[in-house]
DNA sequence: GCGTGACATTTTTTT
DNA sequence: AATGTCACGC
């Protein structure tokens, strides 16, 4: 490493003096506590070129790991902006990508095949269909679904099969099941998500010598959001982390969003204890937000019990206030919000600026029809990512079955289809030969006749023909080749799959051309470990629609919360689940401190769910905002019901029409207010004058019948 | 073997 | 409302 100036380095100048501490801690380990704002990635990248700049040490001896890959690739452009040398020795990436990169050097010490294949969840899912058909177990029982979290849950907590706790009949077998599929897995030589941490993890843990060799590389271990590590990962990292490893953990507890898929908070607890002693520095000065947002968010989290604590706050101003909505309807909200965001883009604010954030993606539709309607340009994040679409997954499995075809999910994936008059009751008997000669289904059909040897030959020639070729010739061959390609042609509707076909040739020539690895197994691992941006839209002004969850770590100027009611955000679903409302509640805190300028939360009395009109309580969230950051932007007397019109409703609101009117003034849906019980919601009402009782869903969660000619209700 | 219609199901999501 | 799964009949 060459010289490195002395004296202050240019690098820290703009840096605030805990982020400055941070960058510069010495070659101990150290916990960050970023809040949302705080400047948390460029501190991470900062101390990454510090570090190296100052000749601590070579980009070989660092690791950086991160959750995404899209942060790990925005990782790597910022810190090769600021340092011209190459980050190739550099180990920068997700857990599951440095994972895979440790198995396909290791492969022989992993006890994998040299071209090991990796499952993604849809895959994983049907290969434990698959299982279970073969082992006859009854899947009414047991749910596929419900097997394969079982699994994952287990490998992300570190245990194989023989360590999975079962202490009754059912979940006895469940491990049972956990261990065939493995079993299953090794026999086809194939991968899950979680088995590549849990390998790579087993890997290191049983090789000492290589274990050495990686604790003696890896001077300096970096990890972003580290509240979204699970009980495995962090054991993956403490086996990375020699006695002189610094280990660098940047995280937020208050934005710890992922418990429900294993994310674990007391990790960060852990952390400090076994690593950090004490050396926290909290980035506390968030540069996002004005105050008024800061402080909603503030209020709102501190009201959770399980916290490490911190208080964000800003040197800017208050800004404006908080904007209130309550709409009659979904519709009425996606009007409003329509409306809104025309009047601020005429006023200068880009579309691609703001943001409509909702807890659950049902919700778009409504707002996406709002916005098709006003013309409003729009882009939804999420959903179907490009290599789950299933004309590339069919693809992807002729290409798997090229250089591995002992893998019998991608054979059955694509014996028939295009179909080929391959049916069900040919495979089970071709599945029995296979288990009788104790091989694949593959080695079955290449000795058997008929159609089944003819697809066997196919592939065989298709393997021939593309021996020779480079990669993207080679699947573009294999898409015209296997059929695919002519049925999609055929297909009125197969236009868009027939283009997302060329993508993929073009993807695997981009592919090999920036990789050092072209072969078509490194392009199938990449395309199962980065399931790719959704397609395209790039570079237009538009408005941007996502989750709550999918808008972690971005920011807006404008952002709308939709759907602010009770049972909808907070999600009913989290009320049966530990802690349930707490993740809720920092859910609620990422989502407001997305907005840097303008932030508008709203809810409507009624929406559509399931096919069915619901009524939903304002969500207890807009309750814990203080009132003096909040502007009310209506407060509406009359809820929205066709008028005449009497709904009834189930347990949770879910109306019935019901033909006959009342005189008592009160009408379902109407909000509330009981002496003893608090405020609520009418949901059902029967009975008319003397006799009339009205059904009403409290704030509390109950539900309770009361008659009007005793209760004391009155108008909310 | 394949297409059609009845039926259930419905959070959040990355890898 | 919309989507996927499954059983049934051709």
């Amino acid at each position: 490493m060459s010289a490195y100036p002395e004296g202050p380095v240019p690098l820290l100048e703009n840096l605030n003096p805990e982020q400055r501490a941070a960058v510069t801690l010495p070659h101990e380990s150290a916990l960050i506590l970023a809040g949302a704002g705080s400047g948390k990635t460029r501190v991470l990248t900062t101390r990454i070129v510090w570090l190296i700049q100052t000749g601590q040490v070579s980009p070989h001896g660092i690791l950086a790991v991160t959750f995404t890959n899209k942060a790990a690739k925005e990782m790597l452009t910022r810190i090769s902006a600021m340092l011209p040398i190459n980050t190739r020795g550099m180990w920068v990436g997700t857990f599951h990508g440095l994972s895979n990169r440790l198995l396909r050097t290791h492969w022989r010490e992993a006890g994998l095949p040299q071209s090991f294949q990796i499952l993604d969840s849809a895959d994983q899912l049907s290969a434990i269909k698959r299982l279970m058909k073969s082992m006859n177990v009854d899947t009414e029982k047991y749910e596929p679904k419900k097997v394969q979290w079982f699994i994952n849950g287990n490998k992300e907590a570190g245990r194989r099969a023989r360590d999975a706790e079962a202490f009754d009949e059912y979940s006895m077998r469940l491990a049972e099941l956990y261990e065939a599929y493995d079993a299953q897995c090794q026999r086809e030589g194939v991968a899950d998500f979680p088995e590549l941490l849990l390998r790579s993890y087993e890997l290191l843990y049983r090789n000492e010598p290589l274990r050495q060799h990686y604790r003696d590389r890896f001077k300096h271990i970096l990890i972003d959001e580290f509240q979204d590590t699970n009980t495995l990962q962090y054991r993956w990292l403490k086996l990375f982390a020699g006695p002189h490893t610094a280990l660098f953990a940047v995280g937020d507890d208050d934005q710890s969003i992922y418990a429900f898929r294993g994310a674990d908070t007391a990790n960060m607890a852990a952390f400090e204890r076994e690593f950090a002693h004490g050396n926290v520095i909290k980035l506390e000065q968030n540069y996002r937000s004005h105050g008024h947002i800061l402080t909603a968010a503030n209020t709102l989290i501190s009201q959770n019990a399980h916290r490490l604590g911190k208080n964000l706050w800003t040197a800017e101003g208050e800004g404006e206030p908080i904007r209130i909505f309550e709409a009659y309807s979904d519709q009425d909200e996606a009007s409003f919000v329509v409306d809104e965001v025309k009047t601020l883009n005429r006023e200068g604010v880009a579309l691609s600026d703001m943001a409509l954030l909702y807890r659950s993606n049902a919700q778009s539709r409504v707002l996406e029809h709002a916005l098709f309607s006003a013309h409003v340009p729009y882009r939804v994040y999420g959903g179907l990512r490009f290599f789950e679409r299933q004309e590339i997954k069919h693809a992807l499995a002729y290409l798997r079955l090229l250089t591995h075809p002992e893998d019998d999910g991608a054979f059955l994936r694509v014996v028939n289809f295009p179909a080929r008059g391959i049916g069900a009751r040919t495979l089970e008997q071709l599945a029995d030969h296979a288990v009788r000669a104790g091989g694949s289904l593959w080695q079955a059909a290449c000795t058997g006749s008929g159609k089944v040897a003819g697809f066997a030959r196919l592939v065989e020639e298709m393997k021939q023909a593309t021996a020779d070729l480079p990669l993207a010739e080679a699947i573009d061959h294999v898409i015209e080749a296997s059929g695919l390609a002519d049925y999609y042609r055929a297909d009125k509707e197969g236009a868009d799959r027939l283009e997302n076909l060329n993508e993929l040739v073009n993807a695997a020539a981009l592919f090999a051309d920036e990789s050092e690895d072209n072969t078509l197994d490194a392009f199938l691992a990449h395309a199962a470990l980065e399931a790719g941006e959704h397609q395209a839209g790039a570079g237009h002004d538009a408005l941007q629609l996502m989750t709550v969850h999918a808008a972690k770590g971005l920011e807006f100027h404008t952002v709308f919360i939709t759907g602010l009611e009770e049972s909808l955000f907070p999600h009913e679903q989290s009320a049966h689940e530990e802690n349930g409302l707490e993740e809720e509640r920092r859910l609620m805190y990422v989502a407001i401190t997305r907005a840097r300028r303008r932030l508008y939360l709203s809810h409507a009395q009624s929406r559509m769910l399931h096919g069915q009109v619901r009524y939903g309580l304002p969500s207890r969230f807009l309750n814990e905002l203080p009132e003096q950051v909040l502007l009310h932007l209506n407060r509406r007397a009359e809820p929205a019901y066709p008028s005449g019109v009497q709904q009834a409703a189930g347990h949770y609101g879910v109306a019935a029409p019901r033909s006959q009117g009342n005189d008592t003034g009160y009408k379902v849906g109407q909000s509330v207010a009981h002496a003893k019980f608090g405020t609520g919601i009418i949901i059902d009402f029967e009975g008319r004058g003397p006799d009339a009782r009205v059904q009403v869903k409290f704030r509390d969660g109950g539900t309770k019948w009361l008659a009007l000619a005793y209760a004391k209700l009155s108008p909310a």
